[in-house]
DNA sequence: TAGATTGTTAATCGATTAACAATC
DNA sequence: TAGATTGTTAATCGATTAACAATC
């Protein structure tokens, strides 16, 4: 099948473009301006009923036009003159980023950061609940973090369906990372957030997102010593 | 003065990338590139001379011919049929990246997020000595986290010489990040990393980069709910 | 030389945005 | 109606990459 020069096609418009919008596929960079739309949604949900494309684009970094352009990616239709639905938006956000319902998190070693992380409560607030908190340490193994007992790793692989989770957390030391990691895939996870320092390899259906503090810092420095 | 047509444009250059290479600048995507080579460059220095855009790309995730033209723009060469000398190119990221020489960083909030950050060990591999944690939290104050003592927020003010630092690490709690943002940019800050949910205004000297660990995660969900 | 790898071009891709007709 | 704001087009921008001559 030919997917140019179609009735629909235009010359200011590439072919795997046109493909994209086929398939309902939505751009990466509207993805990660999802979550800052939805900020503002919920913080203006008890004040406000109606918000413009202006004030969504303030809220997260944009233009109103990259704004209204986001949204007709979702389908998700305003009013001439008005505006958006704040209530509809927020749920029509929620149910694309697969978050209409409250996702449960488990958090791979139970360091500072691992223990952190745990404690934060801004993850339950945005509907992620933490679920489990695994170590190796057997010094750790047993004790608490808040309401979460820290578990035996090698209790992970026999854990599949009753402490079943659907994101999870790397925070072990960068030498251990791969090697988590490949149990977590083994484990059917499909989402791995990855606080370790190294660039983990995974299948291509497991989607992963490293924070990495240093190169963060690095970035930074770059933009703070030519100003 | 017009920038197109001139005797070096070519129609498939922009104008406006046009003018970006005669003042030097670099693109956006290679800043951020430019961490992840450095980081392969550092594992390497014992044990290679010699690397090529092939390993570098595989390291950095991205295309070989992309390396290259990243390279291209730090006016750095390397040897047709042999490849980039380690040693060399790492020197030159470093300097690229304003972290020729060790910068010194302070740690604002010494809740769980603060202190993990402070024991955190990767900071002074790369470069990054911390050397303050500030709080407002009296039975906090005087503490100490490793080898740093947490000192009270209130000595920022007069603490611009003695205990000045390059980059800032926000960690406090969202409801005070917009505050404590404006006294470091009082005190002359220049770059901060902000862990708090919530976006803080700058002037537009200030470069900010913000981790937020719930957008993370939402991100992950888009992704991780389609597969 | 033959093989390897750079440096650069040209094309395409993916994302942004000014502008404006549509319409509440 | 007049004012406000959406939805969409068309142009441009910024980034990626295949391909290949240059050359070690």
């Amino acid at each position: 099948m030919r997917l140019d020069s179609g009735a629909g096609s235009r010359d200011s418009k590439h072919a795997a473009q046109v493909y994209r919008e086929l398939v309902n596929e939505i751009p990466k960079a509207t993805v990660v301006r999802l979550p800052r739309y939805l900020r503002l949604l919920e913080d203006l949900a008890l004040s406000k009923d109606v918000v413009s494309s202006e004030e969504l684009a303030a809220a997260a970094g944009a233009n109103a036009a990259n704004v209204r352009r986001d949204l007709s990616h979702l389908d998700f239709h305003g009013v001439r003159g008005i505006g958006y639905s704040v209530a509809e938006l927020k749920a029509r956000i929620r149910q694309e980023l697969g978050i209409a319902e409250r996702q449960r998190v488990a958090i791979l070693g139970a360091g500072n950061l691992g223990r952190a992380l745990a404690n934060y409560g801004g993850l339950s607030r945005r509907g992620f609940d933490v679920v489990a908190l695994y170590d190796t340490d057997v010094r750790k193994i047993g004790s608490k973090v808040g309401s979460i007992t820290i578990q035996d790793l090698d209790l992970l692989d026999g854990d599949c369906t009753s402490k079943s989770f659907e994101i999870a957390i790397l925070a072990v030391p960068a030498v251990a990372a791969q090697q988590v990691a490949d149990r977590l895939v083994e484990h059917g996870i499909r989402s791995i957030l990855n606080f370790a320092p190294v660039r983990v390899n995974v299948p291509e259906k497991v989607s992963v997102r490293q924070v990495d503090l240093s190169m963060e810092l690095q970035v930074l420095s770059y933009y703070g010593s030519r100003l």
